[in-house]
DNA sequence: TTGTCAACTGTCAGCGGCTGACATTAATTT
DNA sequence: AAATTAATGTCAGCCGCTGACAGTTGACAA
């Protein structure tokens, strides 16, 4: 019954209990994110998923809170990936100087947190599934929402500002967020679902605020 | 059986049926967000919404799509007041400044229209409600999405621009967006419910957004 | 090795949101 | 008054999700 892959080392590694749990997970994952490209999110029953991996419902419901749980998996990884690379930045930069770099900089680098899990591209087509699927896309709006408030605390802390007071970091944040949401919706409904595509939709865009924040946009039209 | 209501106006007016679909359904709505303010947007049933209307739940979701649509039903009455507003601004104002000014003046008068079907304090009450019950809150986002895409459109067209192909409506919206949110968010969340309030915060949050742009900020703390 | 304990799983029953189908009742038209 | 049309109630059923209970399977010590 053993398959190709190591199991080789015992030494210290985590017990077969966790291993067997660690691979139902996997495997609820993947045949869920699978089924959702092939039949969309709502036409995919938890059942099927469950089926799909030889396991009851109820089990199903032991891994993941909710069906959603599944899709936001792998966006969970990508916020923190995220969330790290700003922490990283100099805390000399200024603050959008700062959350624009950290959002290029992790889209540069998003493979070698999310690839060792799931292959780039479904995080990609998962993105997608978010901004088609209505109940989806609320979802990630509310996340989204809760990192914006972590980032905002972040910033206020990188400034030395009390963020209960202070509404400039959370100016800042929500129009960054404003932005990069803007840019997501647009990327997701474009042709070229690439990564270098979003990351270049990005630059444009957080290009844009400056003029757009300058009234009278009717004489300098492009 | 007849009430002590106005029946004596039969001619031009609408229907008997029709009046009493009018009936039912502001019966349904009254009673939702009643018993919402009381147990709560999960802890209340369709079922007992439609007992205390005495109609069968089949007959609510005749006239309601989902049970999230009775709370938006009166929020999506401020939306279209706001809308309504906006395209009232002369067109020589900068974007931002009709999006401010219409905001500001959008609260002023909002009694005017939604206070006919619901006191304003219900609103603002379901303002709460929406805030604090993260499904009511994710379908409020996906909503605010929505009404940022008609108003991207509609500051594009006032500009005369393209809003497929130009950022800048865009990118003005969602940065204007953002930051009403972020506004409605502190406001829920404080003591002072009035509109007074909420049209206070408004206006420091938008006076937030020049600063907010402009780097370093701890030179000028306050 | 064996037995005990803890953790994981399956089964079952049930609630709440939501829908289709069909019969019933009530308003409008002729 | 009869015929037509629209609103309503009833019923059965799907799906997401949960609690409770029992059975199975790893972990760990005797």
């Amino acid at each position: 019954m053993e398959t190709a892959t190591s199991v080789v080392e015992t030494a210290a590694g985590p017990g077969l209990r966790e291993r067997k749990k660690r691979r139902t997970r996997d495997a609820l994952l993947r045949s869920a994110l699978e089924l959702f490209a092939v039949q969309g999110y709502e036409g995919t029953t938890v059942d099927e998923i469950a089926d799909a991996v030889d396991v009851s419902q109820r089990t199903f419901f032991r891994y993941f809170a909710n069906k959603e749980e599944t899709v936001f998996a792998v966006a969970e990884m990508a916020e923190e990936h995220f969330v790290r690379t700003l922490r990283a930045r100099p805390p000399g930069e200024a603050p959008l100087e700062a959350l624009r770099r950290a959002a290029l900089e992790s889209w540069d680098t998003i493979g070698e947190t999310v690839g060792s899990v799931v292959p780039v591209d479904v995080l990609m087509r998962t993105c997608q599934l978010i901004e088609s699927t209505p109940v989806l896309f609320a979802a990630h709006l509310r996340r989204s929402m809760e990192l914006e408030e972590r980032v905002a605390r972040l910033i206020a802390e990188r400034e030395g500002l009390d963020a209960a007071t202070d509404p400039r970091p959370r100016v800042a944040v929500a129009l960054f967020g404003g932005v990069l949401r803007a840019t997501e919706r647009l990327w997701s409904t474009g042709e070229d679902l690439s990564v270098a595509a979003i990351r270049r939709l990005t630059t444009e865009h957080l290009d844009a605020v400056a003029p757009a924040l300058t009234g009278g946009w009717r004489e300098h039209a492009r």
